[in-house]
DNA sequence: TATCTCTTGTTATATATTCTTATTATCCAT
DNA sequence: ATGGATAATAAGAATATATAACAAGAGATA
């Protein structure tokens, strides 16, 4: 999907759900949107700067703090990199990660066995699960 | 099990392997047996530094990456702490957590099903895993 | 002993988060 | 509309977490 289109549906989400899209978050989410596989936030600090100087690392991770808690975009814990989730308008998925540890390609998976299977898990210990990490590294279909 | 035990066990793991249990190592390694849970990096250099006041950063991560290698202990990625891990001696199994954020307990899992799970999702993208992250956060059965 | 490798010490730097204070937007009463 | 109260956002500084780089030391091997 384009940036273009992808900013449009966040800033409708956004508008539907009262929350404030503000110029710099939305410059930081198109920063990502335009960019392909895992950023770092200091990259992403890098690239702010050149339209503001002043910006700095709480800057950058108060945007990026918003863009997760509205699911636009998803941190990947196992790397400290940030990934632009290319369908947050359609549900409110768990998210399982599959990451190219060779191009940095990062594919965003589904799979309700695997949900089951970890709550089948967890029901074992008498766990109650609020969210998961499920992060596999590796060798994309293209690096093979 | 005891710490004792474990750090028997672990000794008796590096002699096998050819590998060096420093005394630094060791010191670390009863450091994280005598945790309950999950402890941070700079707690543990806190501890360390009481006997060592030369202790540094560098000084725990480098021990702290040699208990990992070896598997004594687990690094958990979504809130950067470390946990000893029980059954180093058992087997070379994927890891799965279940992290209490009330009270800081790890409980370790596993299971095969989540595993085959995790494996036939990332075949139907043609994608090859080496090594996978999966971490629940929630509520352990004593907390309820 | 000479050499090579692994480990540690030390310093600097990269990465990430928290806290406090200031600013801006929103809402409501006037 | 206008001003004032309130809440959300942002700036700035400080701190927490993690790694890199290089020099020095200790162990193993021949």
């Amino acid at each position: 999907m384009s940036a273009q289109k992808l900013l449009n549906q966040a800033q409708q989400v956004c508008s539907k759900r009262g929350v404030r899209f503000t110029p710099l978050r939305e410059h930081v989410f198109v920063l990502l949107a335009n960019q392909q596989g895992a950023v770092g936030a200091y990259e992403l600090l890098d690239q702010l700067k050149k339209s503001d100087a002043s910006a700095k690392p709480a800057t950058i991770y108060r945007a990026l703090d918003f863009l997760s808690k509205q699911g636009f975009v998803h941190k990947i814990e196992s790397i400290n990199a940030f990934v632009m989730c290319h369908h947050f308008g359609e549900c409110n998925h768990p998210v399982q990660l599959l990451i190219c540890d060779q191009c940095g390609y990062v594919e965003e998976s589904q799979s309700n066995d695997l949900e089951n299977t970890i709550q089948a898990m967890a029901k074992v210990s008498g766990f109650q699960i609020t969210h998961q990490i499920v992060e596999a590294h590796g060798c994309c279909a293209n690096c093979q």
